[in-house]
RNA sequence: CGCGGGGUGGAGCAGCCAGGUAGCUCGUCGGGCUCAUAACCCGAAGGUCGCAGGUUCAAAUCCUGCCCCCGCAACCA
């Protein structure tokens, strides 16, 4: 029996629908197990809900429910998308549940009594009004080491200090808007720094996950190990703490522990196994892989190992990284309709078109992967349609003839061997590719192998021989055929929904990866007939392939009709529709006036932006800061007329108070020209 | 010196870690086939593998330096 394997995705924030970027990390995931499945493993698949924390109680209270039906609903959801997509778990969890909250105890316990816990005394930002403690990431101010305004409480996004919330300036709660006021805590934290030789040894070790990433982690190392604070104060949607009052595990500590939950949930369901430690106990000879996205290596490498270290557990012997999606080159957009939800996919197309075209991008690297529309379509037609799925229709449709009547000629090794052996010498190369996850070399390797069996049927002119020596012309197909069966086998673990298919078009359970280490031509028992082809999967075509995209708002009408089972879900993916048109009065409110720029400078430590001194008329010329600076250079705004919105609120930018905005037009960048008003005296109004 | 990724025929990419005929998809041109989802097969054109050095019998691949692009992040009121 080959070892018993446990294979984890990252856990879905209960906090929102799954998209496209998650499934790269869960298809990807799906054709490993499923590849291992087919080759014999004892392989569990699991995943969870991640449910815990403050946006998700934040966000059930704004909703006015509690967060326990708030994190449902998405548990529905995130599994209906999933199942839709064809990821085989075996169980699918949630960190909400008994088992995750047992779990999370007996490794608290665990680390308490290893001496791992800690006890500090903390002050807090608290947020009087709201009456809640405040995370970093709900404390807004300006850095304390370059100015720029409106920064998280922990690091500055602009100079990539990092600092305390008490450091920053003007921090304010980004809940109520109200200052911070400072609580004292008492607060446990896990001792990560006793822990670094472990951890220097544990990412050394081959394998382990990959070097690039690894190395990037060194830079903890070198600045020293902070202890980990694992402690939210109420109130929190969280487990509490044993023996502390009103304090809950921070939902970083509970999330990874979900993996271990959701295994406990399985081996209840199964009774496969008496509970989770027969995989996660220390002695235990499972081997535990983790599938991440390269933005939680931190957790997965450094506090993650080390808390199962000093609980006594099971490590991951492999943490495989992958990247982020972008579509059509960028990152996911909300505005741009770029970001892609699974159920808006499914509503339009076949998974198995995205699960073929991510396989066919897929390396063992972190590097990210782009679903650029027009590659999906012409790569899907090409492989997967046109060589793939076109080879098993002619070739099936040829035999399900009334001449041919779907029987299978006996085996003719002269004629077929060659081209079976040959395809069979590809197989240890293509499940060493599934294996490594470099599904790409594994797809490559079985369009060669649909490549061959085309150039064998164009050889042979099956279609002509039926004409006159039908059973000639069945000798060929049933050879072709051999290589139809095999592809059951190959594309399994890519497009399971469709070997199925194949399958039933031959009349016969599909192949495995296990009876093809000692296969031999010929593989088709050729007294069985075949069933009825049609055919596999249909061309993917532009019209439809660009509804993905969803229209911009103006357009709405217009998909509206198009497809209207989108609407419901468009409709919420953007409630914040603009109305497409507004009343004069609205249009009134907005104080348009033309002005003189006197003065222009680069703003420092900012690629766009200018500020401008502005004479308006007014006495007091006006500063006013503006993205411009990537079309002009301060001198050549200096002296111009540009068209300014007088009236907007103040607002700082980089530090500066803007007060007004500069009208352009463009598409921004570096394609963008300001408005000109034409020769008018400073202050004239624009209408 | 913020972090990271990348520059390979018209487009998009693989190959680079373990140097030794530059490969894939799309596109273009010509031909064949007509069974199949306008699919399939054959052939052709098209590349100084960002630039400059170096190592080597041999460099897209290793080393050094430089140039450029793109993400991330941040301001585009």
């Amino acid at each position: 029996m080959a070892k018993r394997t446990l294979v984890t995705c990252a856990l879905p924030y209960a906090n929102g629908p799954v998209h496209l970027g998650h499934l790269v990390e869960h298809i990807q995931t799906d054709i490993y197990v499923r590849f291992l499945r087919s080759r014999g493993d004892d392989v569990v698949f699991l995943c969870a809900d991640d449910t815990h924390g403050a946006p998700i109680e934040l966000n059930a209270l704004k909703q006015g429910v509690t967060p326990e039906v708030f994190v449902a609903k998405w548990a529905v959801e995130h599994q209906a998308d999933f199942a839709d997509f064809g990821i085989s778990f075996d169980h699918y969890g949630s960190t909400n549940s008994p088992e995750n909250k047992y779990y999370a105890e007996l490794i608290y316990g665990r680390a308490k009594d290893a001496g791992s816990i800690v006890r500090k005394d903390v002050e807090q930002p608290y947020d009087e009004k709201s009456k809640r403690w405040l995370s970093d990431r709900f404390i807004r101010g300006t850095c304390p080491n370059c100015g720029s305004p409106d920064q998280y409480g922990d690091a500055c996004e602009k100079c990539n200090a990092t600092y305390t919330p008490r450091e920053l300036k003007d921090a304010r709660s980004s809940i109520s808007g109200e200052p911070l006021t400072w609580k004292k805590s008492s607060h446990l934290f896990f001792a990560l720094s006793k822990h670094e030789a472990f951890l220097r040894a544990q990412l050394a070790k081959p394998g382990f996950t990959h070097p690039g990433p690894a190395s990037q982690l060194g830079q903890f190392f070198d600045k020293g190990l902070a202890d980990w604070d694992i402690t939210r104060d109420g109130p929190y949607f969280g487990f509490q703490i044993p023996g502390e009052d009103d304090k809950y595990f921070y939902v970083w500590l509970d999330a990874p522990i979900g993996y271990i939950a959701s295994c406990e949930q399985w081996a209840k369901k199964t009774g496969k196994v008496k509970d989770a430690l027969a995989y996660w106990d220390e002695s235990s000879d499972a081997r535990i892989v983790h599938v991440i996205g390269k933005d939680i290596v931190y957790f997965h490498c450094l506090f993650w190992p080390a808390v199962l270290h000093v609980a006594k557990l099971k490590l991951p012997e492999h943490v495989h990284i992958h990247g982020h999606l972008t579509v059509n080159g960028e990152k996911m957009s909300k505005s741009r309709g770029t970001f892609i939800n699974a159920r808006p996919y499914l509503d339009v197309l076949d998974p198995n078109y995205l699960r073929f075209y991510y396989a066919s991008l897929l390396g063992s690297g972190p590097e990210d992967l782009d679903f650029n529309l027009t590659e999906f379509r012409q790569r899907v037609n090409a492989e997967l349609v046109n060589n793939l799925g076109n080879l098993a229709n002619r070739t099936l449709s040829l035999l399900a003839r009334p001449e041919l009547g779907k029987r299978l000629a006996p085996a003719r090794a002269e004629l077929g061997q060659g081209l079976v052996e040959k395809a069979l010498e590809r197989v240890p190369e293509i499940a060493r590719a599934f294996e490594s996850f470099e599904h790409r070399t594994a797809v490559k390797a079985i369009l060669e192998v649909g490549y061959a069996a085309n150039q064998f049927l164009t050889q042979h002119e099956p279609w002509k021989a039926i004409k006159d020596d039908v059973e000639k012309a069945r000798a060929a197909l049933s050879e072709a055929a051999e290589i139809v069966y095999l592809l059951t086998a190959l594309i399994d673990p890519i497009v399971p929904q469709l070997a199925d298919k194949l399958a039933a078009q031959l009349n016969r359970p599909k192949l495995s990866f296990a009876q093809l280490a000692n296969a031999k031509y010929p593989l088709l028992d050729r007294s069985v007939a075949i069933g009825e082809p049609s055919p596999l999967i249909g061309r993917l075509e532009e019209a439809v392939v660009a509804k993905l995209i969803a229209p911009p708002p103006g357009a709405a009408a217009k998909a509206e009709k198009a497809a209207p089972a989108k609407k419901d879900k468009a409709e919420k993916k953007a409630p914040a529709k603009p109305p497409s048109e507004i009343e004069y009065d609205d249009f009134a409110k907005v104080q348009l006036k033309a002005g003189k720029v006197l003065a222009a400078e680069k703003v420092e430590k900012a690629d766009k932006l200018l500020k401008l001194t502005i004479d308006l008329g007014e006495g007091a010329p006006r500063t006013i800061v503006s993205g411009i600076a990537e079309a002009y250079a301060p001198e050549a705004v200096t002296g111009k007329n540009v068209v300014v919105v007088a009236n907007l609120k103040p607002r700082p930018l980089r530090g500066i108070e803007s007060r007004g905005m500069i009208l352009t037009a463009g598409r921004g960048g570096k394609d963008l020209v300001l408005l000109d008003p034409g020769d008018v005296p400073p202050g004239s109004d624009v209408k």
